[in-house]
RNA sequence: GGCCCUAUCGUCUAGCGGCUAGGACGGAGGCUUCUCAAGCCUCAAACCAGGGUUCGAUUCCCUGUAGGGUCACCA
């Protein structure tokens, strides 16, 4: 038997990461089975449908690589749940029902279900044996008319229209499940699929995660520069982990160890300081020409990826950001690599070291560091030449006393890079040009 | 409120009757060091409470408590 799963969205907002969570494993559930994965677009609610969503999501999903078998709207399938109503009518399971409107909008003629009033136990796949008395349900409706079916019609009628054998949904459809289950039995459904509800993910004060609470849309994350693999892998150990320790996981790893029965029960809460070390993690495995193009569009233009000046910067980039998104605050005028850009101006006495500031000896350890430099040829001035070259000399007079007036010469800030990764990014000749300024600045 | 689900460090979690309760993020300290980071090392930090069952409960059962979900002509 071949697993088919889905994703189910309703378009009446922007994709954010606890659908995104949902439709993960969901994914990951029928790649492990070799299974298919069906997108299913629930957009019965025509006021609060929109295109903009819908797209929001399918976006999303391909960013992410979520890809997908089939992709159904369920706006296009009027006609198939019109039968399904109408066999329902005739059978005696539906019936056409006398409403007084409540709100703008309301039938004064609605289709409801009619309950057989009984207890539902359904296995879910990860919460064990659960069990219902649906009496209290009513006779709930299934459509407004029909042309108008809603939710609970629609979607049991697709997910046995589409051969559905495993649902995996978010914790807050397990008291839908119940009513759900009676349809299926309504229409006469041979196979009922096995249910799987995985916990809800929360907002920082462990309330649901709502639109407007805390639930950050997942093309947010990457406008700010987050990789999609770090919030495949991150994502995926919100509720679930590996047999082992491991945390940094490709998608195929997942895929490979992923078990329903290692999902958490219980609702967790998305840490963004563990999404930032994840992505500091995947920067550090990415190679140069991988770096270069995620960091593109987040360099500014006086800075050209293309550039020379830019892989020079490549080391230190990775080291300081983790996620593409903070490398213009990195570069910004008040930036910690502003100086890349050219050099504030900063006061003469800053170029003395605090623990022995005195303008003699700083002018002269600049004036010998300065030969020193000079003595690199330009084709082997490398952060390491330059170390070397320096090195010897700073132990025998005191690293602080030579290396904080270089290191300041260079940057112009208190806090910097080191000197001589400084030195190697800004070149030969605008290291010179910068130590001969100090060297002015103090005489 | 009814019904349902859940409960291990602040957070994500390991554990499936006997463990010094493990790991990761974050935090603290240290090393490194000219500054800031990064990196490495160390430390602090948890079994919701009360009853059972058992020789023995974080683990199994019950009750309570807390949190969450759901009770629409939304999905």
């Amino acid at each position: 038997m071949t697993v088919i799963t889905r994703f189910a969205p309703s378009p009446t907002g922007l994709f954010h990461a606890g659908s995104y969570r949902t439709a993960l494993f969901a994914y990951i559930f029928a790649k492990q089975n070799k299974g298919k994965f069906i997108l299913r677009i629930e957009d019965t609610d025509k006021e609060r449908s929109k295109k903009e969503y819908e797209d929001n999501i399918i976006d999303s999903l391909k960013w992410l690589g979520l890809d997908y078998d089939e992709l159904y709207r369920q706006s296009d399938r009027t006609d198939i749940y019109k039968k399904y109503i109408q066999k329902l009518i005739d059978s005696g399971h539906a019936f056409i029902s006398k409403e007084t409107p409540k709100e703008a909008g309301d039938r004064a003629e609605v289709i409801r279900f009619k309950n057989p009033k009984k207890k539902v136990i359904f296995n879910d796949l990860i919460r064990g044996q659960v069990e219902f008395d649906t009496t209290e349900l009513g006779d709930f409706v299934i459509a407004k008319s029909l042309e108008e079916p809603v939710f609970h019609l629609v979607n049991v009628v697709d997910d046995h229209e589409m051969g559905m054998t495993h649902i995996i949904r978010g914790e807050d459809h397990i008291s839908n499940t119940p009513r759900q289950i009676l349809i299926y039995e309504a229409i006469g459904a041979k196979n009922i699929p096995i249910f799987a509800h995985i916990p809800l993910l929360l907002a920082k004060d462990r309330s649901k995660l709502s639109k407007r609470h805390g639930a950050i849309p997942m093309t947010e994350y990457r406008e700010r520069g987050f990789l999609p693999e770090v919030l495949v892998n991150y994502m995926a150990l919100l509720g679930w982990h590996p047999a082992d320790d491991r945390e940094v996981l490709t998608l195929d790893d997942i895929v490979k160890e992923f078990s329903l029965d290692r999902v958490q029960k219980g609702g967790a809460i998305f840490d963004e300081e563990k999404l930032k070390w994840f992505d500091h993690q995947y920067i550090a495995k990415l190679n140069n020409d991988e770096f270069q193009s995620h960091a593109s569009p987040f360099v500014p233009e006086w800075l050209a990826t293309s550039s020379p000046l830019f892989k020079r910067c490549i080391p230190l980039l990775r080291e300081k950001i983790s996620s593409f998104g903070e490398i213009p605050q990195l570069l910004a005028d008040n930036g910690e690599l502003r100086f890349v850009h050219g050099l504030k101006d900063y006061a003469p006495l800053s170029l003395l070291w605090k623990k022995n500031p005195k303008r003699e000896a700083a002018l002269v350890h600049l004036q010998k560091v300065q030969e020193l430099v000079m003595a690199i040829p330009d084709d082997s001035f490398t952060a390491e030449s330059i170390k070397v070259a320096v090195w010897n000399y700073a132990e025998a007079e005191g690293k602080g006393d030579v290396l904080w007036p270089l290191r300041m010469a260079l940057t112009g800030q208190d806090k910097s890079p080191d000197p001589f990764t400084s030195a190697f990014i800004l070149g030969r000749e605008e290291t010179l040009n910068r130590i001969h300024l100090a060297i002015k600045k103090l005489s």
